[in-house]
DNA sequence: GTGTTTCTTTGATTCAGATCAATGGATGTA
DNA sequence: TACATCCATTGATCTGAATCAAAGAAACAC
C-alpha cells in the first residue's frame, strides 16, 4: 500500500485543479469548497499508485512528477495506455474501481479529493461535470490517436510520434516561445517507452540511434534530448499537420 | 455531403437516447424536451456522415446499424479507432469539428439532436452532462483496452478479441439467454476488420481460417458465425477474466 | 447463359521487428 | 579499489505478419 506522506505547498496557485480541471468557470465559493476537501499526497518513483481492479477512493490531478497508466496480461505483457504529466486529471467520478495500474514514474505530488465529496459537489455544480467531460473528450481523442500510432505506425515513425508529443506537452506546459529550440529530458526508461509503443526496449534503443544518426534529434547522455527541426520530427512521425502548436 | 431521409419511427420507444445515452435518471419534462429537439436521418452503406476536421452541427445516437471511426494518414494506412453499434453516441458536445471519419457500415439510422440546442439543454440539465460522461469514460476505457490488443497482441488473439467484443455486443444488445449458444453476423468486411486490428486483410483472412479449422469458431458462408465455447474463445484472445459477461 | 465486380481465400516470398546474447557505461557501496 | 546493479547499446539470428500474386465464390447486370 503507498503511503501517504504530507506535503507543503504554500499556495493553491499551484495546484492544476484550480486552473484547469474543474474551475475555469467556476464561482469563487465553489473554488472554497474545493479546498476545503481538498488534500496533498506524494509517492516515490516507482511506487503503485493504484491498482487495476481496486477500489479508488479519491480523484485528483498531478502537480508534480509523471505517472503512467497501464495494462498488464497474466503473461506479464504490458501496454502503457496514458501518460501523466503535472495538471493531468486521474479517477473516475461515478466509477468504483480503478481500471488500468497508475504507477508513479518520478517522485510526485497529487491533490486529491476524496472522492464521495468530490462526487456531491459534482452533482450540485453543473460546471464541474461539463469540465470533467470536456477533459474526457481530450483523453478519447488522445487514446484514439494512439490507437493510429499502435496499429499503422513504424518502429522509427512511433518513436518520432512519443518524442513528438512528449515535446509539445513539455512546451505547453513551460510555456516556452514557439520559435524556441525545443531542449527536454526523457520523463521514461527505454523500457517505459517500449511498453508506450508496443515495442521492445532493443528496438526503441536501435530506433532512437537511428534518429540521432540521422540527425533529426541531438541526445546528451541518455536522456536529454534536442530537437533542431521540429517540422522535421513531425514529418518522421507521419503527422499530417502539428495539430496547431506551431504558427 | 450525405443526404438526410425522413425516416418514420413509430415510437421513440425504439430511440436509444431516450434508454441509454441521456435519459436515465431524467425528468418527465426532460423527456419531453428532448423529444422537441430530436429528429431521425438515415444513411446508407458506404455514406461517410462526418468528415475528419468538418463542423459537425448535431450530435445523436444510432439506432439501426453499423458506422466505424476511423482515421487516416496521408499515405492512405487507417487505422479505425472506433465501432459504433445501436445505442451508441455519437458527436462531442462543446466541441466545434469531428476529430476522425464517421463512416455507414451498413444502412443507417441515428437519432440526432441540433447541437446548440442540445448543448443549452445541456447545460441546464445536469443529468445529461453526467451521463455523457459516464458514456464518454466507458469509451476511453474501451479505447484504452483496444490499445492493448494493438500493440501486444498477436494477430491470432486480435481476431479473437474483436470476435468476443462483437459477440458480447450482440448478445447484450439482444438480451440473448446466458447459456444460449452465440450467434451472430460479422458486421465487417475483412478489411474493416484489418483496419480495426491493425492488420492486413490477407492475415486477417488467413487468422480466421486457422481458428475455424481448430473448432474456436464455426463459419457458414463468410460472416454467419457460431462460437460453440466462448470461454475457450476468450482464452484465445488472451483475456484474463470474461468482464462478468458470463456468469 | 456470360461477363463484371466485389469480397475472400490461399500460396510463395520478403522483411521489420522480436528474440537471444554480449558488452558498455553510470552510479552506488562495501 | 573492487563489484554490484541498473540502464542502454549493439550484434546475430529468427519469425510472424506484410507483401506480392493468383484464383475461387457470390452477387449482380446484361
Amino acid at each position: 500500500m503507498p503511503q501517504a506522506i504530507a506535503v507543503d505547498l504554500q499556495d493553491c496557485g499551484d495546484c492544476p485543479i484550480r486552473h484547469r480541471a474543474v474551475c475555469a468557470r467556476c464561482e469563487t465559493d465553489e473554488l472554497e469548497r474545493l479546498d476545503q476537501i481538498k488534500y496533498y499526497r506524494s509517492y516515490e518513483a516507482g511506487q503503485t499508485i493504484v491498482w487495476s481492479g481496486e477500489p479508488m477512493d479519491f480523484v485528483g490531478s498531478l502537480v508534480r512528477g509523471i505517472a503512467t497508466l497501464s495494462q498488464t496480461m497474466e503473461d506479464g505483457r504490458t501496454q502503457m495506455v496514458g501518460l501523466l504529466l503535472p495538471s493531468d486529471f486521474v479517477g473516475r467520478p461515478g466509477r468504483r474501481g480503478a481500471a488500468y495500474d497508475v504507477v508513479a514514474t518520478t517522485d510526485l505530488v497529487m491533490c486529491c479529493f476524496r472522492k464521495v465529496p468530490f462526487e456531491e459537489m459534482m452533482a450540485r455544480t453543473p460546471h464541474i461535470a461539463q469540465r470533467l467531460l470536456e477533459m474526457t473528450l481530450d483523453e478519447l481523442d488522445a487514446a484514439r490517436e494512439w490507437m493510429l500510432v499502435l496499429g499503422r505506425k513504424t518502429a522509427r515513425e512511433k518513436i518520432a510520434s512519443l518524442l513528438s508529443i512528449i515535446a509539445r506537452r513539455d512546451a505547453t506546459l513551460n510555456l516556452r516561445a514557439q520559435d524556441a529550440k525545443i531542449v527536454f529530458d526523457l520523463p521514461l526508461t527505454r523500457e517505459a517507452m517500449a511498453d508506450y509503443l508496443g515495442l521492445t526496449l532493443e528496438t526503441v534503443s536501435r530506433q532512437i540511434s537511428a534518429l540521432k544518426r540521422d540527425g533529426v534529434i541531438v541526445l546528451e547522455g541518455k536522456r536529454h534530448v534536442t530537437i533542431p527541426d521540429f517540422e522535421r520530427l513531425l514529418d518522421e512521425a507521419g503527422d499530417d499537420s502539428d495539430g496547431g502548436f506551431l504558427s
